[in-house]
RNA sequence: UGGGGCGUCGACAAACGGCAAGUCAGGAGUUUUUGGAGCUCCCAUUUGGAGGUUCGAAUCCUCCCGCCCCAGCCA
């Protein structure tokens, strides 16, 4: 009774459990499907994935590895005009870099449509199916309505032999689009419109980027979809809440058509992100109105975006672990992702001193002709990562940030006559601010450090209230540095009350470009895919885009946690 | 006025009739050569509401309230 979840012999120490890993459990117990679990993550190639797509995929071939049983992948591609090969590829690859494999169990749903034809052959003959030539406009009128039921199409009771015409002539092209549909025929009065005698197969002559030109019909998702689960023998077929309703026909096609394979469909809610939107209309909408570079914009929600930003795979997984699975609508607080990415690269990502925006200081009692290295730590959470050696010279840069002319109470950094410690390196006192005559702008600092705290101890026990990061300036590394901030101004954008214009609530500070920042020599004998901390600002990632050895280029993938933004919203 | 779902802390989310986990966010303190990280503590006497059943209810029953999805020849 009170025994701890991983006493569970059940369950895997560590695989979270939901509701839906408890009724696949449920159904082993029962004995169902030999023992398999099959699952597939199913994309409609007509878009990029992002991180929704990611709980999903996590879900499913996690299911799998949980269960020992296997996932595939499946391009749901049954509709010609909105799908390329594009985004095929691109979503094998957002599949692959999360981490997951589909083996040989790479599958479309193109390649059913022979089959899925043969499938409506069969229920036309069991007198299930029928051509209906209504016009589009009719057949919505006949569906009814919300409230009253619809009406029966005059072609409803066509003859066996006449519906297999028809079919047949519908695949050999001879009608234009729309002229007939193929429908099941179920249930007209049904209180859910699903069941209102929907069409299988419409008439589309578009080519279709992996059968060209082979067809000139193309069946509908809800026909395709459980026929091809079964198909492919899939045990659980697991989709969001809004296909809910579309369960009973999901049973209902597989029923009539007395297939060996029935798989359960299980619904979860979908994911939501504040300060981001997930529907791929809105998505292809800020693509193509320009408002991103690309569907691999690093301040997008897409797998690619993330990918572009820095974001790792594992950190990826860890938030979608952490979200949990339900059947509540909800949307995570982008924190939690923020936080997933923080915590894996506090442990795993080496230090570097960056200054962003550069403000020079003059030692003005180091001997100008002098250089030294100093000993920095690579990472302190691991002091198996090892030290590294940082110039120091008469000339640095420190962060403009770090210095206040007239500061307030709580500032702690460097001011006219304020003693602060150089990281690594020596204590410093300002003693003078130069100014722009014009502007009034501090252009430059002079100060004097103290030779007896190298290392950034003072031998007399003396304290400072601060420790800075810096860079010297004859040594420095120049780059240029991007730093995101959320996409969005509000929380919910997606949301048409809060936000009845979406484009209208693009954050202007979302990117930020600083062209002239400087960081420590060693940053260029570090791995080009690697992601760093840079001390005091965030972590940080080259650009796999734009950044190069003569110019290099970084992402701010995350700020680091600022206690001192606090401190100053406050007041 | 149809059908299908869902309501547990600011945000996610456990709890499966036995005395409201955990995570993020937030707050206080401690520590610190990153205002980072770490560590300690605080943060739902109560589960949308009202009744009922029971020794005992977030869990079962009734009614009510709120929110989401469905009227594509999209998925």
């Amino acid at each position: 009774m009170n025994h701890e979840p991983q006493d569970d012999p059940a369950q895997e120490p560590g695989t979270p459990s939901h509701f839906i890993s408890e009724a696949i459990r449920e159904d082993l117990k029962a004995g169902k499907n030999d023992g398999r679990v099959i699952t597939r993550f199913p994309p409609e190639p007509n878009g990029y994935l992002h991180i929704g797509h990611a709980k999903s995929i996590c879900l499913n071939f996690g299911l799998a590895e949980e269960f020992h049983g296997r996932c595939h992948l499946r391009f749901d591609d049954t509709n010609p005009a909105k799908e390329e090969v594009e985004y095929i590829d691109s979503i094998k690859e957002d599949v692959r870099w999360l981490g997951f494999d589909w083996g040989e169990h790479l599958y479309y749903a193109s390649d059913y449509f022979e089959r899925l034809c043969d499938y409506a052959v069969a229920l036309i003959r069991a007198g299930k199916a029928y051509v209906c030539s209504l016009t589009a406009v009719q057949m919505r009128e006949y569906r009814g309505t919300l409230t009253e039921p619809g009406k029966d199409s005059p072609y409803r009771d066509r003859s066996i032999e006449e519906n297999l015409d028809l079919f047949g002539r519908m695949k050999a092209g001879e009608f234009e689009d729309g002229a007939h549909v193929l429908r099941a025929k179920i249930d007209m009065s049904s209180g859910n419109l699903n069941m209102r005698d929907p069409a299988m197969f419409r008439i589309l002559k578009t080519q279709h980027h992996r059968t060209g030109n082979a067809w000139c019909i193309y069946p509908m998702y809800d026909f395709a979809h459980g026929v091809s689960d079964s198909i492919e023998g899939i045990t659980h077929s697991i989709c969001t809440l809004e296909f809910e309703d579309h369960r009973p026909l999901y049973d209902w096609f597989l029923d009539a058509l007395q297939v060996s394979c029935h798989p359960r469909q299980i619904e979860f809610a979908r994911l939501n992100l504040t300060y981001t939107v997930m529907s791929k209309r809105k998505l292809l909408k800020l693509v193509e109105e320009g408002r991103v570079s690309g569907w691999d914009d690093p301040r997008m929600p897409t797998i690619s975006g993330l990918r572009r930003r820095g974001y790792t795979p594992s950190s990826i997984r860890n938030f979608c672990e952490r979200i949990g699975v339900a059947k509540r609508n909800s949307t995570v607080d982008v924190a939690l992702l923020e936080h997933s990415i923080r915590e894996e690269l506090n442990r795993s990502a080496p230090r570097f001193m960056a200054v962003l925006q550069p403000l020079k200081v003059v030692l003005l009692n180091y001997p100008g002709d002098q250089e030294e290295e100093l000993d920095a730590v690579n990472n302190p959470e691991d002091p198996g990562m090892g030290t590294r050696k940082v110039p120091f010279s008469k000339v640095l840069y420190i962060e403009k940030e770090d210095f206040m002319e007239d500061p307030p109470k709580q500032f702690f950094r460097l001011a006219p006559g304020r003693e602060v410690r150089l990281r690594y390196a020596y204590y410093i006192t300002c003693v003078k601010a130069v100014k722009d005559e014009r502007t009034g702008e501090v252009t430059e600092l002079h100060c004097t450090y103290d030779p007896l705290t190298r290392g950034g101890d003072a031998p007399d026990g003396r304290k400072v209230k601060a420790t800075l990061h810096w860079v010297s300036a004859g040594h420095a590394v120049s780059s240029e540095i991007r730093l995101y901030d959320h996409l969005f101004t509000k929380p919910n954008p997606g949301d048409e009350k809060e936000c009845p214009d979406f484009s209208a609530c693009i954050n202007p500070g979302s990117l930020v470009v600083l062209k002239d920042c400087r960081i420590e020599p060693g940053i260029s004998a570090a791995p080009k895919d690697g992601r760093f901390q840079f001390e005091r600002q965030g972590y940080f990632y080259a650009d796999p885009v734009d950044s190069c050895s003569e110019r290099p280029v970084f992402n701010r993938i995350v700020s680091l946690k600022d206690t001192y933004a606090k401190v100053r919203k406050k007041g």
